[in-house]
RNA sequence: GGCGCAUUCGUCUAGGGGCCUAGGACGCCGCCCUCUCACGGCGGUAGCACGGGUUCGAAUCCCGUAUGCGCUACCA
């Protein structure tokens, strides 16, 4: 049988990394055995829906590269997967539990229920309130309905005998029924709840392993029980643990970079948050961490997930994200950065000679996001940092180190970084001054700032009239002084 | 409260009875490289939650405790 997973987000916001770490690992599975990937949005609950929830997990999916083979995309082959419009499908299905005996109308109303789930807590009985309407009398269901009361549709949980959940990650999870309660599959006005949609779509779409977070394990039986009630065969689970923030809570908006947005914004390589992602609770030898997603699909197996939870580190992400940065040849380095800066909104992205930067920066950046601070001044002329110029203004030696390079710059007979290098080099012999020390006020006049590119590389970039233009505006700011 | 899951350096992890005086990586510290910032190189710091078993032998198996997280919704 061939494999077809899913990953169901609802649309209730941005999808944040635990999300993402989710789909990806469906999509590793997936890639790795030849099977089947199919998106489905779960907006079964209205009131908790997100105005353009559903496009920007689309475009975050996409900018990862994960790709769907079956996704409610506007203009795609299948779907749709909206649960919002498989109404039918539902009903059909509770109406048969309905008729079998699994399932029955509940008439309490919120406060009934309210008042039931106080008393009920502290007797060895909790899930009592759940199933206080499973046997109403003809009379009792006449009377509630000719109150007019809404009903919602209980399933009707097994009493006795308990149900083993067989994960593919944690292993055998034994559930005993008398505590589970008798789950609402339709709400009051009608829609379904995720328990019933939820499961009821697995075995519909021929899922064959549902790949999610361990916050859904203790929903596992109940699913389980409701499919074969339905005559279906429930497939393989695989929860995954939770992602953490450093407090150890769950991750949330509140740590944070926690969307896959703002890492595309701060700059970061698609292919490293993947990396990182997959290694968040997978692992392939214990060693090797720098990975390609041909390499993670190539290796990726559910038997090496760790079920203990992870605390999402963006440092060691920030460091993984400057190696693959690194890795890249200067043509995917060009082509990459230009997206960003393109995305970004940035002017900078027209640049034409941003493939000349890219040996000056490919060494130094963790990010893009860094590339505007450090080289953006020499791809247009900016006001130089505040603090860096005052220094500037404040050095000693600042004015006969600027006239030095400007003489020396000017004489060097072919402008190439080998050139400005000797140049610069005969500057600090000539006024008998250590190169950190000659090449600060130089740096600034440059760079507009104390912390810089190469200083070879920026001023063979800049070229001989600009670079000079530059030098002699700090000199002339000098003599003002 | 009940049920469930989890528990190896600060963090991500390797480890599935002897190969472990517990390995790798991030971070941190030190040194080196160096035109700033980085990169890079070298070295170092630091961990099997606790208590009982089982066994000749336990980080590895079992039980208990503690702690964390999840669920306990007409959220998913």
């Amino acid at each position: 049988m061939s494999v077809r997973v899913r990953f169901a987000p609802s649309p209730t916001g941005f999808l944040h990394v635990g999300g993402v770490r989710t789909a990806l690992y469906v999509w590793l599975f997936a890639r790795h055995h030849g099977g089947t990937t199919v998106l489905r949005i779960e907006d079964t609950d209205t009131e908790r829906e997100e105005a353009g929830a559903i496009e920007q997990i689309q475009r975050s999916l996409d900018w990862l590269g994960l790709d769907f083979d079956e996704s409610p995309r506007v203009g795609g082959p299948h779907g749709p997967y909206l649960q919002s419009e498989r109404s039918e499908h539902y009903q059909a299905a509770v109406d048969r539990l309905l008729a079998q005996g699994d399932a029955y109308r509940c008439y309490q109303t919120a406060e009934e229920l309210e008042v039931a789930r106080a008393e009920a807590r502290q007797t060895d009985d909790p899930a009592l309130p759940t199933r206080l309407h499973r046997d109403l009398t003809a009379e009792q269901i006449a009377s509630f309905e000719a109150e007019g009361r809404p009903a919602v549709i209980r399933f009707r949980t097994p009493l006795e005998g308990e149900t083993v959940i067989d994960d593919l990650v944690r292993g055998q999870v034994v559930f005993e029924h008398r505590l589970l309660g008798d789950t609402v599959l339709m709400r009051g006005g009608g829609r379904p709840t995720y328990q019933l949609a939820n499961p009821l779509d697995d075995l519909a779409m021929g899922i064959t392993h549902v790949i999610r977070g361990e916050d859904l394990l203790s929903s596992t039986p109940r699913q389980k029980l409701l499919v074969e009630a339905l005559g279906g065969t429930f497939p393989q689970t695989a929860h995954l643990s939770m992602i953490l923030g450093a407090d150890k809570k769950r991750l949330s908006k509140r740590h944070g970079a926690a969307s896959v947005e703002e890492f595309r914004e701060a700059g970061y390589l698609p292919e490293a948050l993947v990396n990182f992602l997959a290694l968040c609770g997978w692992s392939w030898d214990g060693e090797t961490e720098l990975m390609s997603v041909a390499e993670l699909i190539e290796r990726f197996s559910l038997e090496r997930v760790n079920p203990a939870p992870a605390v999402f580190d963006h440092e060691k992400l920030a460091w993984m994200n400057g190696q693959h940065l690194r890795a890249l040849d200067a043509g995917a380095y060009t082509a990459a950065l230009r997206r960003y800066l393109e995305d970004a909104g940035s002017p900078l992205a027209d640049a034409a000679r941003l493939d000349e930067l890219v040996p000056v920066v490919q060494e130094k950046l963790g990010a893009f996001g860094e590339f505007d601070a450090l080289v953006g001044s020499l791809l247009e002329s900016r006001e130089p940092d505040a603090e860096s110029w005052q220094k500037l203004l404040n050095d000693e030696h600042a004015a006969r180190i600027l006239d030095a390079a400007i003489a020396s710059l000017s004489a060097l007979p072919a402008w190439t970084v080998e050139n400005v290098e000797s140049g610069l080099r005969a500057v600090c012999e000539e006024l008998e001054l250590k190169p950190r020390q000659a090449f600060l006020p130089i740096r600034i006049a440059i760079a507009g700032s104390t912390v810089a590119a190469g200083l070879y590389e920026s001023i063979a970039f800049l070229g001989l009239e600009a670079s000079l233009a530059r030098l002699q505006h700090a000199r002339a700011a000098l003599a003002d002084v």
